[in-house]
DNA sequence: CTCGGATACGTTAACGCTAACGTAGATTCT
DNA sequence: AGAATCTACGTTAGCGTTAACGTATCCGAG
């Protein structure tokens, strides 16, 4: 409206400073191609008009919008906002930023938003824990110039992968319920659309059968702690016996402890649970949580690089898998190592 | 480079169809204009083409990006993730997506975001818990088209305002304390630089003062577990008669509870101790929090529609008051109250 | 002093989309 | 029948930026 000086754009500057535009557009950006003089002019004049130069344009011309899309299940688990803050951290060293959304355990929703991903031009999306089909995610992936799935694998031109290795930890916590002498376990499996859960499941059995055990209960269930509570409660009632349980993830868990607590079992005397993902939350409930360990802000950070090659065409690698780590506290102890588990401070 | 149709953009659909661009681009924002039979081979046209319009040349066509920026302190918080879930509810309802950024408590870098969110023309930020001095902040928000602040007062044409009544909520928690016949009261304080921390404390002072007790020492800290414990750790030891602490929030507290824990302070008989937040996760450590709740999720659903209504030039209200609401847990507790503080499971 | 090559700029056009305006034909009204 | 209105489109231009290319000036080497 006010015609002097109202949009602080590149060109009032240009007119302001006695140049063209092309000049403020390189003094602005460092590409240099200025005498000290001009270059000194166009700052100052830049600042104090207050110029902020315009990412959406930039983004039509370019074809870079400096936007990464990041797509969760849930960002009230614990779980992802490590993630995020890995992604971040590496994705503002290098002036890109988050353009994040929650699926809230959808997979209509999931389609829908990597569109809108689409639609906003992101330089690159990272999905975490996607829950679509192979086919319709490959398809959903196409119009990207650069993806990165954690916990998903599809074929390497489609996009990067970051995997945990589900069936090694799982079959390593069975292991280590079943070393603890348990043989009633059942498994709080987690989102059935979920792939993650599926890879757990085979390690469990594989770690069952090659002792001769029975292949555990399963029941599904929401990934959250009160979904947990549902699962052990469905689990406890149908089968009393049962003196331990591997959890999808730390919230199911926890979630498990808390119906424990309620009906008056003893964890670990009565059962053992064990869960996934080593969220901070594990060590704040008692008994503190045992569980298949994750560094998952190191994550966020390899995702994060890995898109950054993707983005600039480097595919060094298209996959890496990361391999959990037992922490043994309190919810899978033997009572004699229990009595030591105590934190210090000093 | 392909020049058939390589680029799959609105020109191209329109060339197919034997129309003008502008009648595809009426077809596909809904405007109507165009008989059922020519919106129907382009609605057809642009699936085949597997059209996505461009979100970048729009915005910068219309000067709308259609997304909301939102800075948080630190998405490991789980207050945050809360909030950012409501916002995030409201915002997609209205077609909105959201830039998050995470400042991880330092007033620069969110100068900085608060910059870079402007350069990508977002149409609305929310900001929570910003750190920066008024003047720096309103100075900051100038470029913004709607801006909306969470815990935090600005003139109303600068930024609307949602605002957790802390002053309140602290002196109801001093109270409860008081009441429970606690008189060695300390504060775990949070950062410095929180304009929330200082009207907590104005509020303890308050409540203090008119039951003619002294005022409470004060520590600061980071607002996380880390910080409560280090603040706890320092506080009893500099005066171990300290039979009660008021936490700047819910994570300040269980570094508390962990800290009293770990030196076999039991909690609340040797101390009291209450947050302010109510994270989920103060019902699950031992002794559960007490705490001054407030509804995280419906806080960001008002932020967004606040903004909403000053994207759209509307100022209904430009400053909206929660008072949280006491909760008392086990660590509050008095004894013979303790017994029955059970969860419940049907 | 002349020429090659820096240096310091300017011009043009295009990124994809749509507001604003224009027009031709069909329909309705008086 | 002529005017007024409506429907279904097309044309032009511009959002802010920058790649690509063009040009003028100056400086030192031969």
């Amino acid at each position: 409206m006010n015609s002097k000086v109202s949009k602080t754009k590149l060109a009032d500057i240009a007119r302001a400073a006695g140049v063209s535009p092309m000049t403020v557009s390189r003094v602005l950006n460092g590409r240099g191609g200025a005498s000290p003089e001009t270059a000194a002019k166009i700052e100052q004049l830049a600042d104090e008009m207050r110029y902020r130069p315009n990412a959406v344009a930039r983004a039509l011309k370019s074809d870079r919008s400096g936007i990464i899309g990041v797509v969760v299940p849930d960002i009230a688990n614990p779980f992802f906002p490590d993630v995020i803050r890995g992604v971040e951290s590496v994705a503002m060293q290098n002036g890109y930023n988050l353009l994040l959304c929650n699926v809230v355990e959808s997979a209509e929703r999931e389609l829908n938003l990597v569109r809108i991903l689409e639609t906003h031009r992101v330089d690159g999306v990272i999905l975490c824990s996607a829950r679509l089909p192979d086919a319709a995610l490959s398809k959903a992936l196409q119009g990207y110039k650069a993806a990165v799935l954690l916990n998903r694998t599809l074929a390497p031109e489609t996009a990067g992968s970051i995997t945990i290795d589900y069936r090694a930890g799982a079959a390593d916590a069975a292991r280590h319920l079943l070393n603890l002498g348990r043989r009633k376990v059942a498994v709080i499996g987690g989102p059935t659309t979920s792939v993650g859960a599926a890879e757990r499941l085979e390690g469990i059995r594989s770690a069952f059968l090659s002792v001769g055990a029975d292949s555990p209960v399963v029941v599904h269930c929401m990934p959250d702690i009160a979904g947990g509570a549902a699962a052990a409660a469905e689990l406890l009632k149908a089968h009393p016996d049962i003196d331990a349980l591997i959890c999808y993830n730390d919230l199911n868990a926890i979630g498990a402890l808390q119906y424990c607590e309620a009906t008056f079992r003893s964890v670990p005397k009565d059962i053992a649970v064990i869960g996934f993902d080593g969220i901070t939350l594990g060590e704040l409930v008692r008994p503190q949580l045992s569980t298949m360990h994750v560094d998952k802000y190191a994550i966020g950070e390899l995702c994060m690089r890995m898109l950054l090659d993707r983005i600039d065409g480097k595919f060094i690698q298209h996959r890496i898998v990361v391999r959990p780590e037992l922490i043994v506290r309190t919810s899978t102890m033997l009572e004699q190592q229990a009595i030591s588990g105590q934190v210090d401070f000093a």
